[in-house]
DNA sequence: TCAATCCGTATC
DNA sequence: ATACGGATTGAC
């Protein structure tokens, strides 16, 4: 008999099944193989969860249909930990084992060598290759240990890879330095554990991050030594390599989000880099976030865990402050001598001037910083929140933001301005006119609906845009743009203006003389919880850019304390700011909340459902931003505590919902990363 | 009295 | 989803 997970989304349906195997399908049906089951009169994909001698099962057992492959997908461990993150977030086992298990591809299954007995391939071997300025990797005690050198600028540090290296499970949250190699800390980090005979999974946030730490890790560990998952990547390599890790031919795996569920037996430590990155936050059902996966899966495995960032999140806090996880941080010494020059600017120029002309947007002292910064040949990174060439226009007298006559979506230019009526002031005018980012239609006759005026305004100036001005105001100097569509890996070293939106930064080879940042407002005046968060984090990640000889440039007014934050690179005293004042508002991770959208008689029939745990704090509902009309959001609130609780109860109700045919969904969520 | 239909519930 | 059982309804 076999105890199997069916793959259907439905809650109620949410617990083992167990079907009779015929005897010619015995040796194929694993533990944790694929097979293909008859369900309620229809064949679906299924996952082995047991083998087992008897059923518990009252009725008649069926037979399975197909053993589908003898490849054990779903490890024990893995079944485990998808068993507790659905749990947590209030899904199903299925939907938690789509996101781990990649699609099958039976070709890349039978190319991969069958698995090494005994000791996984390249365990045991020297490292091989050279750290950093030239430290040899190994040390004659520990055969491919690495020079811990680089991990020594934090005082814990050193302590910290040894304990990887033994065999232990330090947990830590790691702010790195600005100007710090951190992919060559984590390959460090990674060799580490490997060195005492465990494996690794790391996680970061995009492909550039997956590239440039893979390109580390071969020169710390060698080829053949670790496998990048993707979801970049096609399906036959895709499968291939989460196969290449389940045999145990690599050890180490890196990866973006999907990487949380990998493949590595005995596994010794677990990596996040940039945890405040909301690309962490898996947008499927039932929406885990790939930290607390990997801290869960650090927990039940018992393996060591690395939060790592230039910034520092108020959940990473929590970890501190509950005293799961210890601090990895650089002693102020080491900090000043590595961290630039910050020096702020008021951004009220924005407010007084035309923002569209580049002297009232790039204020004097930043005008100096990129002047010296190029006079010694370095280039200079200019980050401006928004992409496009002017996304967003107004009226030019009344300022009120101009609208779309077809749909109300916002207009936008392209380029530079047509002349005549709808003409933007300070702009070129030999280009074509407004049009509507949501339909597309142009809109070169605009008239204002509030005052009649036929001019208009930039009232945000884009990265594209700011690219042609500071190629005018340094004429001769090359400008180059990073930003989504066309991205930048690196620039090298020498004069250059590098115009990028947050996130796209390109790494400079020698450092960035100057970094600016530009329209700090667009970041700061989001309605989000997470505003100031994410803005430290962006400014941190720009900054983190610079030479330590070099100078960054806020565009901001320093009285803010998230900018006092950047101005003295601490982002672990913000994180506290921020923790106390979550959990005085009542916001998580100081609080867990459950997240219910959809209609408000789906809502409330759901809650009316719901055996909720006693305390429950109910906070709406209300109309959802931006959402479709009658579209309506509740959360409920409780502490942290009773958090287990709170997903048992929503999961069951919509257990219920979903047994009877509740013809209007109900999103359920727990700990959305959106929340106003 | 029987059969067509509706509703609720289980799905191994 | 589909499939089945028990209750309900309607026609003979």
């Amino acid at each position: 008999m076999a105890r199997i997970c069916v793959d259907l989304p439905l809650p109620h349906l949410d617990r083992p099944f167990d079907y009779l195997v015929p005897a010619s399908m015995d040796a194929k049906v694993v533990v944790g193989g694929r097979v293909r089951v008859r369900f309620a009169g229809q064949k679906v994909d299924g996952y082995v969860l047991d083998r087992v001698a008897a059923s518990e099962h009252g009725g008649n057992l069926s037979f399975l249909e197909r053993a589908v492959s003898a490849e054990p997908v779903v490890s024990p461990e893995i079944a485990r930990l998808a068993r507790a993150v659905a749990d947590r977030y209030a899904g199903n086992l299925a939907d938690v084992l789509r996101l781990a298990v990649p699609p099958r591809h039976a070709r890349a299954e039978a190319a991969v060598p069958p698995r090494a007995g005994g000791v996984p391939a390249g365990d045991g071997k020297p490292g091989s290759g050279i750290v950093g300025d030239g430290d040899v990797v190994g040390s004659p005690d520990r055969p491919g240990f690495p020079a811990t050198a680089g991990w020594s600028a934090y005082p814990a540090g050193a302590a910290y890879l040894r304990a990887l290296a033994d065999g232990r499970a330090p947990r830590a949250v790691w702010t790195a330095t600005p100007g710090e190699d951190w992919v060559a800390r984590v390959a460090e980090a990674v060799a580490a554990t490997l060195s005492g005979g465990r494996g690794v999974v790391v996680v970061v946030p995009d492909g550039r991050d997956l590239h440039r730490l893979d390109r580390a890790l071969l020169a710390v560990l060698g080829e053949g030594r670790h496998v990048a998952l993707s979801a970049a990547t096609g399906p036959e390599e895709r499968y291939t390599r989460f196969v290449t890790a389940l045999r145990g031919h690599v050890r180490a795996v890196i990866g973006t989000r999907a990487a949380m569920f990998a493949p590595v037996a005995d596994l010794g430590l677990v990596v996040i880099f940039d945890d405040g990155d909301d690309v962490h936050a898996d947008p499927h059902a039932p929406y885990p976030h790939a930290r607390e996966v990997l801290l869960t899966r650090a927990e039940l495995a018992g393996a060591a865990a690395l939060v790592a960032g230039y910034s520092r999140t108020a959940e990473g806090q929590l970890l501190l402050a509950t005293g799961w996880a210890r601090e990895l941080t650089a002693d102020r010494d080491t900090l000043r001598a590595r961290a630039p020059r910050v020096l702020t600017a008021g951004d009220d120029v924005q407010q007084s001037r035309d923002p569209g002309a580049v002297t009232s947007r790039l204020p004097s002292v930043a005008l100096q910083a990129a002047r010296a910064s190029l006079a010694g040949g370095r280039p200079v990174l200019v980050q401006v929140p928004r992409r496009g060439y002017i996304p967003s226009v107004a009226c030019e007298t009344c300022r009120t933001p101009a609208r779309c006559p077809h749909c109300s979506g916002p207009l936008a230019l392209e380029s530079g301005v047509l002349g005549g009526t709808a003409g933007v002031a300070g702009a070129s005018p030999e280009h074509s006119g407004p049009s509507c980012r949501w339909c597309g239609r142009g809109a070169t006759g605009f008239t204002c609906p509030v005052c009649g005026g036929r001019r208009l305004r930039a009232s945000v100036v884009g990265a594209r845009r700011t690219a042609d001005e500071m190629g005018r105001a340094f004429a001769g100097v090359p400008v180059r743009t990073s930003g989504r569509g066309e991205l930048l890996d690196t620039v090298p070293d020498g004069p250059a203006l590098v115009v990028a939106t947050p996130g796209a930064e390109p790494v400079a080879d020698a450092g960035y003389g100057a970094v600016l940042l530009l329209d700090t407002w667009a970041l700061l005046t989001r309605a989000d919880l997470r505003a100031g968060e994410e803005a430290l984090r962006r400014w941190l990640s720009a900054a983190a850019l610079a030479r330590s000889d070099g100078t960054v440039v806020i565009v901001a007014d320093a009285a803010v304390p998230v900018v006092q934050a950047l101005v003295r690179f601490d982002p672990a005293w913000y994180a506290a700011r921020e923790l106390d004042e979550r959990a005085e508002l009542g916001f998580p991770p100081a609080v867990r909340v459950g997240s219910l959208t959809g209609s408000p008689a789906a809502i409330a029939d759901l809650v009316a459902g719901a055996r909720l745990p006693a305390g429950v704090d109910e906070l709406g509902p209300v109309p959802v931003l931006g959402g479709d009309e009658g579209v309506e959001r509740l959360l409920l609130r409780v502490p942290r505590s009773t958090g287990p609780a709170l997903a048992r109860a929503l999961h069951e109700a919509a257990g219920v919902r979903s047994a009877h045919r509740a013809k209007e969904p109900v999103r359920v969520q727990i700990d959305p990363l959106e929340l106003l």
